[in-house]
DNA sequence: CATATTAATGAATACATATTCATTTGATTC
DNA sequence: GAATCAAATGAATATGTATTCATTAATATG
């Protein structure tokens, strides 16, 4: 459908810019194979997941994902930076919208938990992938996972600044245990499969809550 | 060294029985071997790690691994079985040491990241086994994590029976975002290879401060 | 519509590594 | 110290799957 470069979403200025025919089919060819390949990762894993796997899923022959792909590896760094461009996009976008420190923290936290349960696979995919990189003390990470923490990081900084933090907190500790917090959500979002269309507002109102005031007793 | 069985360490009552010589001999090419496993695992990950390079870390032919493991997964599971059998015991120990919810929840937080720290080849494999878990959907998960939940989840219980936490929240989702909020820390300080010697107590304050008062400034 | 160009196919290849098992080595008993 | 039993070895086997590439199909071009 989307004939537009995926770069165009993802990046803040620029209009997007057409592409020529070729281009576009191929762009459409990969965005169909990753669409496809991020389904069966998320569903087996990635050691699991075989190419064949995949290209049945795209309906396409085995061989064709190799006419797009590097190798398997490249595939699967795609879908993940593909996806946290996206992501980096849609904070910097909503939270742009609203005014004040704490507004945009709290809009941060709404529009990760949206994104990461509409996004659902890609969060599967997203876990392990933290966990290679951790296990292999792959410093370097990519520089994209290192913008979305810069982001989080510079928002704590302005929340910080307007007097709701403590100043006396490491933002950069602030931050991994607001990331801790997120990710538990998740988890406990996706669990519970009867209420799928569980209050996110609300949810988001419970985190600001015990993040900012704690859990104790009022 | 250690002649008795493991269960004997992590089992809280009945006295260590002594084993003959067979079955000591049997226990200790198995403590050999899941030595080597977990570091081997924790360096390569599961799918990296091969048996030949479990055997040669341990010093043993391949084939002898099959003497004592069924395979390579029953190989892994043990590893994560016995550990946190042992985090269990731990923690049911040294919270007994103390009096007061509040007091035993601290030590409760102070012990895992102790255990974590100390541990932390096996950390890095735990993170892998939980993203296998999460996305296998396989709900089982072993009887022995359970266990380590429920009694995390009993303490928050009785710290919220003594009044310190508020009661219209679920000890449940309390407990996942404590234990992201753990998680998190363990990551942030094993990234911080320079102050290695980091002070723990310091940062089990930080935390039990940030989730009983929050972020927010006094 | 003949030719040239590009895309897609999937069977064949290459490779990695889990697992087996015939053989060797070491320990125990009488 | 010969005979028996147990443990360890590691080369050979089995399997699974990533990747290639000769072939076929589709599309564009003059």
């Amino acid at each position: 459908m989307n004939t537009y470069s995926f770069d165009s979403l993802s990046e803040e200025a620029s209009v997007p810019v057409l592409l020529d025919r070729k281009q576009r089919h191929r762009l459409l060819r990969k965005t169909d194979i990753i669409r496809a390949a991020e389904h069966v990762f998320a569903l087996k894993g990635f050691h699991k997941a075989t190419i064949q796997d995949i290209a049945r899923q795209a309906q396409y022959a085995t061989g064709t994902v190799y006419l797009y792909f590097e190798d398997k590896n490249s595939l699967y760094f795609s879908i993940v930076v593909e996806k946290i461009k996206r992501l980096l996009y849609i904070l910097k976008l909503k939270t742009g919208q609203v005014t004040g420190a704490r507004k945009k923290l709290e809009t941060a936290i709404y529009e990760s938990l949206n994104f990461f349960q509409k996004e659902n696979d890609f969060f599967r995919i997203l876990i392990q992938e933290e966990s290679h990189w951790t296990i292999r003390r792959r410093m370097a990470k990519s520089a994209v996972t290192q913008d979305r923490r810069d982001f989080l990081i510079s928002l704590i900084k302005e929340t910080q600044a307007e007097g709701l933090i403590r100043k006396d907190l490491q933002p950069r500790q602030i931050n991994d245990i607001l990331e801790g917090i997120i990710t538990a959500s998740i988890f406990s979002l996706l669990e519970e499969e009867a209420s799928q269309a569980k209050d996110l507002k609300g949810m988001v109102g419970t985190i600001m809550d015990l993040f900012l005031n704690g859990v104790k007793k009022k």
